[in-house]
DNA sequence: TCGCGTTAAGAATACGTATTCTGAATCAGA
DNA sequence: TCTGATTCAGAATACGTATTCTTAACGCGA
């Protein structure tokens, strides 16, 4: 049998309230009390329980992470492993634990909102890439639910979102290549409806003399294709992908037209991710800092949750770094 | 304000009970009634409340995924991603949820274990990687705490557990380098302690002519230190590595070393991740559907919680294939 | 018509904790 | 010495649900 305040409190020859007290470190109770109590309470091993305080302090202490993508690309795109392992381990050490739920399909999505949140079993979400008009944001607002957008929301200025600055990235990155002497840099962008997308379009036109722009699903599969009627059609010397794993397909696409990297064609990925040192040279990439958007994400999250107020606006924006290697650095021609 | 049983009681003119009743699809209940509950439920968009339900039931449908690797392996090793992935896709549409942990420090295991068991936050534990001493199970054995094993636990045959043919899987990842005529064959194995290493180094032995072992910490960074020694020690012709980012490891100090793959050297992997495909031609590695072994590691799980009777025995063991890709395919000599 | 078994819903309770309310004891000030 | 404030711990309660206990109504056989 589980041993509960109950227990320790009769075993300390106290009441259940004042073991509850001692366990608070409520100041006001006796120090020779208090030393009794605990001193049961180790030997007992007491832990209390929490699914009992969940209920009293209406508050689970768990927070939802969830991620719109199909499950399988938690595998093939590590920048989300990254964002999963960032969160572990923001909140080690704390007492919030991770809650996990990955879903692309709209009806699966749906049922997480219910599960995670209308049944109370988290406290907080934080939501990764959502989209703009996401109807599932205004059902979180009318339900006055705390959550966190990781991705941009200069739209809503009203929500708790932190985003990189993905227009700077994707200029800092088409100009490396400009600097490098690559001309005809295509951009290989990913789905149109995500903001991430647009940002990362408009700082690319924002730099590039001639625009060629392809939209495709994320993931390497689809980069591969896409990127093979790229060089097709446009004969490109440099593509700037979304991410590093559709840089990979960027890579298999010229490794089958036998075009040499960086001479032939250079390639510059988002995400700074392993794989950039899976590739023979490196692959360029620009480093987003995921970390400290997790930091923020959470730190943020759990003051809504207290409803400690918050310091500072709504939304920040995050710095980036180009990471060059050598999938982008031919020398100037 | 939240909506509760009382309040649908109070609307539909009925008590609480008949509510719960209700909810819980309760033969008993008048159709009329029923009727009328559910109409109301709906209107006011009732939902239970999962933190009194779990102190009732005592139980909060939370499982607790505890890997205890290095945060930052999470991203370096797709096969922790494909783990997760797995686990949430099968807890989809399930009453389940994940909720997820990682740490390779004692003592912060041990909190782990403080936090997810003790205080009840969990109702069952899925354990990876754990080593065969491991104090982490001898303590949920004493507390009957429900959890599987994914992983070797032939010493231990109370335990529920599910495994690869390791021993195997090795053999057969061995016997195909031989086919393709190589014949210096090292092993780059994983730490000594974990019996997944052992098992494999095992099977490698069984088939091998002449025996070429070295241990390393897992990670492409360690392996490629590991391989380097071992290319410019033992001039092996192929190497077997314990994942394939280890293999990627190895195939970066053999570029530094302008080895051709697989002309020079043979390089076999484990696990079949997406990095195989990021390989120039390939990367040849062991399958070990995992998809499959997460299955049965919950459904096991799942039925031991709910005190299911158990069919069959209580380990399992999940077969293996060799996915033969460009890195160790030369043809005979 | 009486009594008993059966059915169906309400009343009451328990899960383990945090907190408010209550009361006894102590202490300070006059 | 008495009064009122203060301190500290116990009693009581609430959190929202599931379930056991209880009771009222009903049907049926004798």
């Amino acid at each position: 049998m589980r041993v509960t305040q109950q227990d320790i409190a009769r075993i300390s020859e106290v009441s259940q309230a004042t073991v509850s007290r001692v366990l608070a470190g409520d100041e006001r109770v006796d120090g020779q009390i208090r030393d009794r109590v605990l001193a049961v309470m180790n030997t007992h091993n007491y832990r209390p329980d929490v699914r009992a305080r969940s209920l009293r302090q209406r508050k689970t202490h768990l927070i939802g992470l969830v991620i719109k993508r199909e499950v399988g690309s938690l595998q093939d795109d590590p920048f989300f492993a990254m964002l999963i392992a960032e969160v572990v381990d923001a909140l080690a050490g704390s007492p919030w634990h991770l809650c996990l739920d990955i879903a692309a399909d709209t009806a699966r999505q749906h049922s997480i909102y219910d599960e995670l949140l209308r049944t109370r079993r988290v406290d907080g979400l934080i939501l990764v890439e959502s989209e703009a008009s996401d109807e599932r944001i205004l059902r979180l607002q009318q339900d006055h639910f705390p959550f966190v957008l990781i991705g941009n929301a200069a739209e809503m200025p009203e929500l708790h979102a932190i985003d990189n600055d993905n227009f700077r990235a994707a200029e800092i990155a088409t100009s490396h290549l400009l600097e490098q002497g690559y001309r005809r840099i295509a951009f290989l962008a990913g789905p149109k409806t995500l903001t991430v997308t647009r940002d990362r379009e408009a700082g690319y036109r924002n730099v590039v003399p001639e625009a060629i722009v392809a939209y495709t699903d994320f993931g390497a599969h689809s980069a591969r294709e896409a990127a093979a009627q790229l060089l097709d059609a446009y004969q490109p010397d440099a593509i700037l992908a979304m991410d590093d794993t559709m840089a990979m397909g960027v890579i298999q696409a010229a490794r089958e037209r036998i075009l040499a990297i960086p001479q032939d064609l250079g390639v510059v990925g988002f995400n700074d991710t392993p794989l950039c040192d899976h590739v023979e040279g490196g692959l360029t990439s620009v480093n987003l800092q995921i970390g400290n958007m997790v930091q923020w994400a959470i730190r943020r999250l759990v003051a809504v949750i207290d409803d400690t107020s918050v310091l500072g606006g709504r939304q920040a924006i995050m710095g980036c770094e180009l990471m060059v290697r050598g999938s982008s650095v031919r020398g100037k021609l």
